[in-house]
DNA sequence: GGGTCTCCAGTTTTT
DNA sequence: CTGGAGACCC
């Protein structure tokens, strides 16, 4: 495909004003955006006055590398194309003065931080029962992306309608955590952008220099933008109005998570006289499976941009409805199934992927295909940063490089154990605020305050060891890998981790520090490895702009259905479509949407939750290039038992005859459902982590001191 | 301060 | 049936 198709050229030869480009699945939307770019700059357009926004990391670090094939390494260094989160970033960091922030610098939180903070809020006031903290977070989070303050969002509620315990727990935190991390001097990934905002809302003259700075303003998956996002964007192109959203309606799938669909939806009347462009030309899949994905759109209920996907692939194999009896049956055909299909060398592993709504429902497919020795990636999960141990070395390498980062100080003063409880830590906290010091300044000396445990005062000073032994290594130049390692020997992470947990998990955890300690190695061996470049990457770790290596790219991917958007392969597994699974049980209760409004301006229900699901589904189905297989299980288990499984109600939705169905009828296992954990599965779990056998090198030295 | 017990909930998660 | 969080006790 190296012509245009005359829609694509449309939107590619747009010049000024604003346009929305509705951009169905596999229409070619990164080649639209991409030429775009191009076009501009061809056109005069100075390649530093042109924003592009996306989603994730790796989407930026895409469309990046495809603008520089066109235009070359040189101007595309010029363009600013990034994340929502890294733009607002930059905007914070450079405008710290006008924030009036102490200092220049200011901490990152991610969702566990913000999650800490709510915690201990809850803590302190004595609430009858147990909340979700993520269910707290979320309405604040929702709060914040309104730009409701907390004295309005009060009254707003004493007008009253449905308030739940949820929503008044949340009210009582909320104005709390604002203050926390004021004191903090923290923004959590909400503030990235709606600091921006508020910033921009109250400095008219800051805003005309981010104005005057970018001309032209494009916005990739515009369906997930949430309302902050819109002000944000309309803020910066309301002037010059160039601004370009790239998005498709059908693909909305994270409305739970903030995003507002009708942002998408209304984009002409936020921008009149907006050019309006859409995408129909489907060149990924072929058309058999598009007949299913267009049959799935046609019952969708909720409002939307009309849009039917045209084949330019004709015929195409039938799409396959896979009966199976259970999900062990499910797994073991979907795993032998692809290993047919790489023997017969039709495909690459990189060609297939599993899908399922669920993260749980990996399992069976995982340790399936690892049977048959079939490598995998798997996609979300626990994601690398979030995870405790590495957070915890992290916390410890921020801490010794920046003392006044209280945050990480307050993470791992007690961590590992060393003697120094919330009651000691309070004792020094509020020694630090009576004496106008920090604490750190009080940890390092515990002898200063009174009525210490003596076991606290040991653990501060061997924390104390701890940091000043870091550091003294950071003023010696050790690279940072180095000192990562001596650090977690000093600290006793890798027997704290063996401590804590057995077999695979330890092994796994093992792993992740390891794996942080060659990022760093990696990172030292291409001269980032200064203290000052290695503390900022510290500092924005939380927005993942450097992965852990994902080594080899050839192996089968498994993947939640919402992990897979803005991929493709050629065959596509979809597992467990029974009601209650796909749809969700969760989009099918009562309360249809999990994200109350709290604008309250407009009670204007865009769709249900079940709509949501039915776009996820069509996501998922939009994936396939060349086959498809829809997966479901007669019986599966649930909280023990064994249930009779009603096939998913969107199935009912696709006419029979564009699909062949058959059924994988084995046993109902009963007893086969054990759990093997034996020396086979740790070894597993050991060389997944990237041992062979030795034992890891953070358990060589013996730890010394204490415990 | 830390280990053990009990009770409850049980999706998705680009940053 | 599981894991996580809070309560409770030593």
């Amino acid at each position: 495909m190296t012509e245009l198709n005359p829609s694509q050229k449309q939107a590619v030869e747009h010049s000024t004003g604003p346009i929305l480009v509705l951009a169905g699945a596999g229409s070619g939307k990164t080649r639209v955006v991409t030429q775009r770019v191009a076009r501009l700059i061809e056109r005069g357009a100075a390649a530093r006055s042109i924003l592009a926004m996306t989603f994730t990391n790796k989407a930026a670090g895409e469309m990046h590398e495809r603008v520089s094939r066109i235009v070359g390494a040189k101007i595309a260094r010029e363009l600013k194309v990034c994340t929502f989160h890294r733009f607002g970033l930059d905007v914070l960091g450079t405008e710290t003065k006008a924030l009036g922030l102490r200092g220049t610098s200011f901490a990152i939180f991610d969702q566990s931080d913000s999650a800490g903070v709510v915690r201990e809020i809850l803590r302190d006031i004595r609430t009858g029962r147990t909340f979700d903290v993520q269910g707290i977070l979320a309405r604040i989070s929702n709060a914040k992306n309104a730009f409701v303050e907390p004295e309005a969002w009060e009254l707003a509620e004493k007008g009253g309608k449905g308030v739940d315990a949820y929503d008044e727990i949340a009210m009582l935190v909320y104005p709390r955590y604002l203050a926390a991390l004021k004191s903090l001097q923290a923004f959590d990934f909400d503030d990235l952008i709606c600091e921006v905002v508020n910033l921009w809302r109250r400095r008219p003259d800051v805003l005309e220099r981010w104005r005057q700075r970018f001309r032209f303003v494009i916005v990739d998956e515009y369906q997930d933008t949430n309302h902050a996002q819109l002000e944000l964007v309309r803020l910066l192109g309301g002037e010059h109005r160039n601004v370009c959203v790239v998005g498709d309606d059908d693909q909305s799938i994270y409305a739970w998570r903030g995003a507002d669909v009708r942002n998408i939806l209304e984009f002409e009347s936020h921008f009149p006289g907006a050019k309006v462009v859409k995408l129909q030309d489907n060149y990924r899949s072929t058309e058999a499976i598009l007949d299913v994905a267009n049959a799935v759109l046609a019952r969708a209920g909720a409002r939307r941009h009309q849009k039917t996907l045209v084949a330019a692939r004709k015929g195409g194999d039938k799409v396959q409805l896979v009966v199976a009896a259970d999900p062990d049956v499910e797994a073991s055909f979907v795993c032998t199934e692809i290993q047919r299909i790489l023997e017969q060398g039709g495909a690459r592993p990189r060609d297939v992927a599993v899908l399922y709504r669920s993260n749980q429902q990996s399992q069976l497919i995982e340790s399936g295909l690892k049977e048959r020795q079939i490598p995998i990636r798997m996609i979300g999960g626990a994601q690398f940063y979030e995870r405790k141990e590495v957070k915890d070395l992290c916390a410890y390498l921020r801490f010794a490089i920046n003392p006044d980062d209280e945050m990480s100080l307050r993470r791992i003063i007690n961590y590992p154990a060393r003697g120094i409880g919330d009651v000691a830590v309070s004792k020094l906290a509020s020694h630090a605020t009576a004496h106008d010091l920090s604490l750190w300044s009080v940890v390092s000396r515990p002898h200063i305050v009174r009525e210490l445990p003596a076991a606290a005062m040991e653990g501060c000073r061997e924390l104390g060891r701890i940091v000043e032994g870091t550091r003294a290594r950071f003023e010696r130049g050790e690279p940072c890998a180095e000192i990562a390692r001596a650090m977690v020997v000093d600290i006793g992470l890798g027997q704290d981790i063996l401590a804590a947990s057995v077999g695979p998990t330890a092994a796994r955890r093992l792993g992740n520090v390891e794996s942080l300690i060659q990022l760093f190695g990696r990172r030292d061996a291409a001269g980032k490895g200064d203290r000052k470049s290695f503390g900022e990457f510290l500092r924005l770790i939380s927005l993942r702009e450097e992965t852990a290596e994902e080594g080899a790219t050839d192996r089968v991917t498994l993947t939640t259905m919402h992990g897979a958007k803005g991929l493709e392969f050629g065959f596509v597994f979809v597992l467990g479509l029974e009601d209650g699974l796909m749809p969700h049980s969760r989009s099918l209760e009562e309360r249809a949407t999990d994200v109350v409004p709290i604008t309250g301006q407009d009670g204007d229900l865009v769709g249900t939750s079940i709509d949501e699901e039915r776009r996820l589904f069509y996501v998922a189905v939009t994936r396939a290039r060349d086959r498809l297989y829809l997966c479901r299980s007669k019986y599966r288990g649930s909280r023990g038992k064994m249930v009779l499984r009603t096939p998913s109600r969107f199935l009912q939705d696709i006419p029979p005859e564009l699909v062949e169905e058959r059924q994988e009828l084995a046993p109902i296992a009963p007893e086969v459902n054990q759990t093997k954990v034996g020396a086979a599965s740790v070894m597993a779990a050991l060389s997944f982590a990237g041992f062979n056998g030795d034992a890891p090198p953070i358990l060589r030295r013996p730890q010394s001191g204490r415990r």
